[in-house]
RNA sequence: CGGGGCGUAGCGCAGCCCGGUAGCGCACCUGCCUUGGGCGCAGGGGGUCGCUGGUUCAAAUCCAGUCGCCCCGACCA
C-alpha cells in the first residue's frame, strides 16, 4: 500500500484502512473516534458524548423543520399491549418476528402481554379514535422523538441496533388526497434536510412492494450511497391510507355529515442518519464532518514555545472569544499533555472540519493558520477579519463535502437495459444500477436471488426509457435503482 | 438459522504443537526533556489465560463439555 509508492505510512495505524476493508474501518473508527461503543447488552450501543452531540444537531435542524411544516410533538408511551398490535394485520406480521415481550411485572405474570415498541403506528392510532371526532379536529400533525427496539438478528453499530433513536410522525386527514401531499411533502422535507445539513445527496422515490412498510398503502424513501458502493434507506415516508383508520376505528363526521376514517401518513428518520454521515464523507485519516452538524467547527491548537503560556496561550484565547462571539463553535486544546502533531492527527481522525494554528511565529505576523479538513488546505489568514474567513470556510467545506458526495454517486450509477451489464456492473459493489423493470414482485425476487441487487427506489420525476425489463424482456413500468443495500 | 474462525492486561497480539516462575506493542501512571504532522529517555502499575470438569507431581498449553464473540450466506431502518 501506502510504502510500495515511497509515500509515508498513514499516520493512523490503529484504524483500518478504509481501501483495505470498508466496513471494518467503519467499525474501528465509530469506536476510536468516540461516537459509540458497544454495551454490555447484546445487539445494543452506547452513543457516547461526541457521537450523540452529532446527533442532536441532526435533532435539532430536523425538529425545527417539522415544526416550521405545522407539526408539533407529543410523547407516546413505550409499551404496547398485544391487542392493540394485532390489530393492523400486515402489520403484525411484518413486525413480529422482531419485538421485544415483556410478560412479568416484578414478580407478577401480567394478564396481557406488552411489547415494547417497534414504531408506533398502534399506540398513536388507538389515542387518534380518542381525539377525533370531527372534520373541525383535522388535520392532526403530531411528531414524537423516541427509542424504538426492534430484535434484529445482525447489528452494527448506529446503522443497526437492537435499541435504536428516531423521530416518528403521524398525521390524520380528511382526504386522500391531503394524506399523499403530506406524505411527499416530508420527503421533500427529509431530502432538503439530509443535503443541507448532511451534506449527503440522496434519492428520492417510491419503494415496490416488497420493499413497503407493513401496513402501508405506498411508502416512498430516500436512498444515499455510501463509500463503498452501497445503498443505505436514510428516511422514509409512508401513506397509510385508510388501512390503520380501519384497524383502530379511527373515525370523523365529515362535512357533509357522514361517517369517514381519516387518511394516515407516517414517517421517520433515525440515529443511523450518523452511520451515513461517515460513511459517506470518511477518509483514511478518519471522519470527516459536515461543519453543519460537526461538534466543534474548529479546533485551535496553539504551538507551545518555552513559556507558551504567557506567549502564545493569550492569543490563543482571544481568538477562541471571537469565534465564537461571532456563532462559531470552537475547541481550543491546550492539552499539555499532548504535542501539535498528535493532537493535529487526533482532530482530523474526529473530523473537525477547520484547524486553527497559532505559534509565535504567527504571533509575529499578525496571523493564524488555518487548515481544511476536507482539501488538507493550509491558509495562512491575518487575525483581523478572521472570524469572517471562517464562516465563509465552514460554508465552502460544507457545500464542497456535498458536491464530492453528489459527483461520487454519479461516477457510481450505470444506466442499462441490458441484462450482461446489469450482472456485471453488480458484481464488486459500484453503486446503482438504473434499469427498466416491469413490475413484477416475481422479477424482482429473481434478480435479488442472482445479484444480491435490490429494488431501492422508483423515482417519482424521472422519464421512464420505455425499454423492455432488463431481466425478463417484458413492457417495463419504470426504471428502477438498483443497489446492494445495508 | 446454515458454513468458517477466535477467546491470554483497557486495546491488538505472541506463548499452546513439545505441560514446569505469563510475555510483547500500544494505551495508562511518575519524573525529566521536548513541542509547526501521532517526540525522546528513565522508572512504574495492571492479567484467577472465557467458563466447567477431567488427565497429571504440575495445565494458558493435553482431553471433554459449555458459553460468548467475529467473518461469510438467508431476514432487516
Amino acid at each position: 500500500m501506502a510504502e510500495q509508492d515511497g509515500r509515508k505510512e498513514p499516520l493512523i495505524t490503529e484504524i483500518t484502512p478504509k481501501s483495505e476493508d470498508f466496513s471494518r474501518w467503519y467499525t474501528d473508527l465509530v469506536r476510536r473516534a468516540e461516537l459509540a461503543d458497544y454495551s454490555p447488552v447484546k445487539g445494543c450501543m452506547v452513543i457516547r458524548p461526541y457521537g450523540y452531540a452529532i446527533w442532536e444537531f441532526i435533532q435539532r435542524g430536523l425538529d425545527s423543520r417539522i415544526k416550521a411544516t405545522g407539526h408539533v410533538n407529543a410523547y407516546f408511551p413505550l409499551f404496547i399491549p398485544k391487542s392493540l398490535l394485532v390489530k393492523e394485520a400486515e402489520h403484525v406480521e411484518g413486525f413480529a418476528p422482531q419485538v421485544a415481550w415483556v410478560t412479568r411485572g416484578g414478580t407478577e405474570e401480567l394478564e396481557e402481554p406488552l411489547v415494547v415498541r417497534p414504531t408506533s403506528e398502534a399506540i398513536i392510532g388507538t389515542m387518534y379514535a380518542k381525539w377525533i371526532q370531527s372534520w373541525r379536529d383535522l388535520p392532526v400533525l403530531i411528531n414524537q422523538w423516541a427509542n424504538i427496539v426492534r430484535w434484529e438478528k445482525v447489528t452494527r453499530l448506529f446503522l443497526r441496533t437492537t435499541e435504536f433513536l428516531w423521530q416518528e410522525g403521524h398525521t390524520a386527514h380528511e382526504t386522500a388526497e391531503e394524506a399523499e401531499a403530506e406524505t411527499l411533502m416530508i420527503l421533500r422535507l427529509y431530502k432538503e434536510f439530509v443535503e443541507t445539513e448532511l451534506a449527503v445527496p440522496v434519492i428520492a422515490g417510491r419503494k415496490s412492494a416488497s420493499e413497503q412498510f407493513a401496513g402501508a398503502e405506498r411508502t416512498y424513501s430516500i436512498e444515499a450511497l455510501m463509500g463503498d458502493g452501497r445503498a443505505l434507506q436514510a428516511g422514509t415516508s409512508h401513506n397509510l391510507g385508510q388501512n390503520f383508520a380501519k384497524a383502530f376505528d379511527i373515525q370523523f363526521q365529515a362535512r357533509d355529515k357522514s361517517l369517514q376514517y381519516i387518511w394516515g401518513t407516517s414517517w421517520g428518520m433515525t440515529t443511523r442518519l450518523v452511520g451515513a454521515v461517515i460513511m459517506v464523507h470518511g477518509d483514511e485519516s478518519g471522519l470527516v464532518l459536515p461543519p453543519r452538524i460537526a461538534p466543534y467547527q474548529v479546533v485551535i491548537v496553539p504551538i507551545p514555545r518555552g513559556n507558551w503560556r504567557e506567549t502564545v496561550l493569550p492569543h490563543a484565547q482571544q481568538i477562541r472569544d471571537t469565534l465564537t462571539a461571532a456563532g462559531v463553535r470552537v475547541m481550543l486544546d491546550d492539552r499539555d499533555a499532548y504535542t501539535p502533531g498528535w493532537k493535529f492527527s487526533e482532530w482530523e481522525l474526529r473530523g473537525v472540519p477547520l484547524r486553527l494554528e497559532v505559534g509565535p511565529k504567527d504571533i509575529e505576523r499578525q496571523q493564524a493558520v488555518l487548515a481544511r479538513r476536507d482539501t488538507r488546505e493550509k491558509i495562512p489568514t491575518p487575525v483581523s477579519g478572521l472570524a469572517g474567513r471562517v464562516q465563509e470556510l465552514l460554508d465552502a467545506i460544507q457545500r464542497n463535502l456535498f458536491e464530492r458526495a453528489l459527483a461520487f454517486q454519479r461516477e457510481h450509477t450505470t444506466r442499462t437495459s441490458s441484462w450482461d451489464e446489469f450482472t456485471r456492473t453488480l458484481e464488486g459493489r459500484p453503486g446503482f444500477v438504473v434499469s427498466p423493470w416491469c413490475g413484477s414482485e416475481a422479477c424482482e425476487a429473481e434478480i435479488k436471488g442472482l445479484t444480491q441487487a435490490t429494488i431501492r427506489t422508483l423515482p417519482m420525476d424521472a422519464e421512464p426509457s420505455g425499454a423492455p425489463c432488463v431481466k425478463c424482456g417484458q413492457p417495463s413500468v419504470a426504471d428502477a435503482w438498483f443497489a446492494k443495500a445495508y
